[in-house]
DNA sequence: ATGGTACGTCTACGCCGTAGACTACTGTGG
DNA sequence: CCACAGTAGTCTACGGCGTAGACGTACCAT
């Protein structure tokens, strides 16, 4: 009586219930397996060690963005902005998987399609392939952050964190006291991806603008 | 013969040179305790716990960054740029406490000063306190993760990252393969921050300048 | 029927964070 | 001057971790 039929996806689909519901503390190869009902050591037939086992979950997450939900008929602006933010909400689905994606993200194969489409999107639209790098390197290293902090300051207790700021003294820290009042400093953190992605498309137009300005001859 | 005069600031300073020389995974209380020739359990009349231990790391890592250091006669877009260079620089001189710090950064006390600076030349130059707030929440993510991702990926192997890119089918991922060959995805990290910091001037710069005119009732 | 192979199990090793009892020293009030 | 309380470092031990290596057991092709 072996044939318990485990496969890698079977782990790897385990692994990511166990971080989403207990956080990423509570994955170890003990637990995996009894979450299986399998002996721990079993893992080890289908997986080197737990890096990999972690790799398959980023993997795992990362498939779950779809590059073909953007409307390829809309301006390249609102694709790019489509893109990030299907990006961040994924990250968000799995915020305790966030500080997995942040450390592996750009090196894992399932986010390859999303960054292609990017360049793609940008590169078409006139920009330099170092800018649509610098763009989507940027959006990656945004989201998995947003989504960190996200789930971090959610964990520990309620929403505290904006009173810790705004009972700092008011004399030093006189703007960081009134953000925290305005909630900008918790509840804002989505935004900040809006924000920077509109900063980049900014800076990318103006490129495109001079560059098209001193192709035709233009000023 | 106690009296080894151990005291939290010794604790994290052997703290810090340990994650810094040997990465996080090698700090352990054991560790430390070696380290400073002493018993592990020692450190346990200083700090409450390791999480303490870390908050102390990061803590230490973040007052390294010197506020002041900014040109107050420079324009208020050289000053935020200078700001967020050497947040990373501080941040690249201790890559591999990078990750704790992408944890915790805002929740430290020792970066308060410089969120605090960087929302009074934004704010003073006219930004709305939210997009400020956005501005730097976004500098702080780039910059951990920018220093997290460089010292990721030289630690495992050379720089042979950028290879693994240009070996994938080109078919699939023309821009991919391009980039990769460019070295646009291993070497330019640090210009993203640069990038994204110059994107988020410019939506600044434009919000300032529509508000302007609205005041000014010009155009 | 037989031998090989894939898969799950078991035991054990050396790490980890840290609780709790113990010891040696220091500075203070009687 | 001394007892005594408090402080700082030590020791032992517990439960948990990742995983190496030996061991069974069920299947499949010969």
């Amino acid at each position: 009586m072996v044939a318990k039929g485990l496969t890698r996806a079977t782990l790897t689909e385990a692994a990511l219930r166990i971080v989403d519901g207990d956080g990423l503390d509570a994955l170890s190869m003990r637990r995996l397996g009894s979450e299986l009902r399998v002996d721990p050591m079993a893992a080890y037939r289908h997986i080197p060690n737990k890096e990999a086992l972690l790799d398959e979950v980023v993997e795992a997450v990362m498939s779950e963005i779809d590059p073909d939900a953007v409307d390829a008929s809309r301006p390249w602006q609102d694709q790019l902005r489509s893109l990030a933010r299907s990006y961040l909400a994924t990250l968000r689905a799995h915020p305790n998987a966030a500080p997995l994606i942040a450390q592996r993200s750009l090196r894992t194969a399932g986010s390859l399609r999303v960054v292609e489409e990017a360049l793609r999107i940008m590169t078409e639209a006139g920009a330099q392939l170092a800018d649509a790098v610098a763009t989507i390197d940027a959006i990656g290293l945004l989201s998995s952050g947003i989504a960190q902090a996200a789930g971090a300051s959610s964990e520990p207790q309620g929403g505290a964190s904006a009173d810790r700021f705004a009972g700092l003294p008011p004399h030093e820290f006189p703007l960081l006291g009134q953000a925290a009042h305005a909630g900008a400093l918790s509840d804002g953190l989505a935004d900040v991806l809006d924000f920077a992605v509109d900063g980049m498309i900014a800076a990318l137009e103006a490129k495109g603008a001079a560059a098209n300005e001193r192709l035709t001859g233009a000023r």
